[in-house]
DNA sequence: TAGATTGTTAATCGATTAACAATC
DNA sequence: TAGATTGTTAATCGATTAACAATC
């Protein structure tokens, strides 16, 4: 029997936290701080220690069972799961606000995703320059998506297109979708899909119903 | 005993399905259905029927067991409890692109919210306009909270700075936190406090850690 | 009424937390 | 070694789903 060689994505809670662990565990890098304890990491996450290492025990790192995890081992570990050194390109449909701020979004490149190219299907817009990008045409989609080796699409367009422009992503070969309208928006099986509403999110904000 | 007097919060997952459903029945109204079931809304949004029931069931509205939910009263039931036409106040701090992105989003002021100021620690941008505000220095952020009567405070500026940004509009009087940066961020009980990470919500798609 | 759909209880599923023996 | 912290199993918690009697 090999070693250990499920090779099994982490539940999405666990993925969720990955790029908060990283944070953190940079921070203590920058810190010059050589280990790190489930204890701290959780404290600093507001989440349990047991909650962290139950997500750290699938990264098959060196047991620091007395002085609690090296930082520098953890960071490459992480670092290595969500393929933080690779580069992942991705088009942006939209150059509205929310598609330009994303384009213009300098973190997008600390985890290795690459805008390549942002479209939409205003001629006004089509030709103006976003963050170095030409805006290109929705119709040139398919051409735009196989020149650049493009898998992620994300939907930047007002709720009505949210669907129509996934179909289009999706038929250009894209298998990963990230959707920023509030529309309704399907997927066959093999296009992961994976929603991002502010709106939602403010809505959460459990004051916003207050109980009086 | 009173009829049913217990006001409590709907639990988180069904705040944030609050939006779709709102989204999905206004979609019909505009079409001019009046009624609607719970497996249309399901199918429509990728659920199961059983989870619309079970989260319409505290919504307090007519059973129309024969042809569904009246769609008005549908959409009366949780416009009400979201707050829909009640003016939600809000400052966003950081001026930058995800900052002024926001507070060009149209979407918010559908759902009620109302971007009444920006402010930034920049004086290079402090002055400058951004849809019809002046952005103003993070130093009056107390004034202008106490001012606009805002209980919404949105982070929108680099990891380091959210917690003291945090910190800042919780004195200013804030009682919601929106935490849009990487960094982590902690706030007292009674401040209730949200994160929405576009880098996290990309680095969900699955396939971006591939299982090959 | 008969048929369809709800409202609600009970069963299932999955994630978080607690606990503790194994490890350094 | 003794003490601290992990890795992992079992218990708890909460959300989703299934099922079905109550309702229109």
């Amino acid at each position: 029997m090999p070693p250990k060689l499920d090779n099994k994505l982490p539940p999405k809670p666990v993925r969720q936290r990955l790029p908060q662990y990283l944070w953190y565990v940079r921070e203590q890098r920058s810190r010059a701080n050589k280990y790190v304890t489930s204890q701290e990491i959780a404290y600093a996450l507001g989440i349990t220690s047991s909650t962290v290492r139950q997500d750290f025990s699938s990264l098959n790192i060196t047991n620091g069972a007395r002085q609690g995890y090296a930082v520098e081992e953890l960071d490459r570990a992480i670092s290595n799961l969500v393929h933080l050194s690779k580069e992942k390109p991705l088009v942006v449909v939209g150059a509205g606000n929310l598609g330009r701020a994303l384009a213009l979004h300098g973190n997008l490149a600390k985890y290795g995703f690459s805008v390549r190219a942002i479209v939409d299907n205003d001629p006004a817009v089509v030709g103006s320059e976003v963050g170095g990008l030409v805006v290109r045409s929705i119709d040139e989609l398919p051409s735009v998506v196989r020149e650049h080796n493009i898998n992620i699409g994300v939907i930047a367009v007002p709720a009505e297109s949210a669907q129509r422009v996934a179909d289009l992503l999706i038929l250009s070969g894209v298998d990963g979708l990230l959707n920023l309208a509030l529309g309704r928006v399907v997927a066959p099986e093999r296009v992961s899909l994976v929603h991002n509403r502010i709106v939602s999110s403010l809505l959460q904000l459990s004051h916003v119903m207050p109980v009086d």
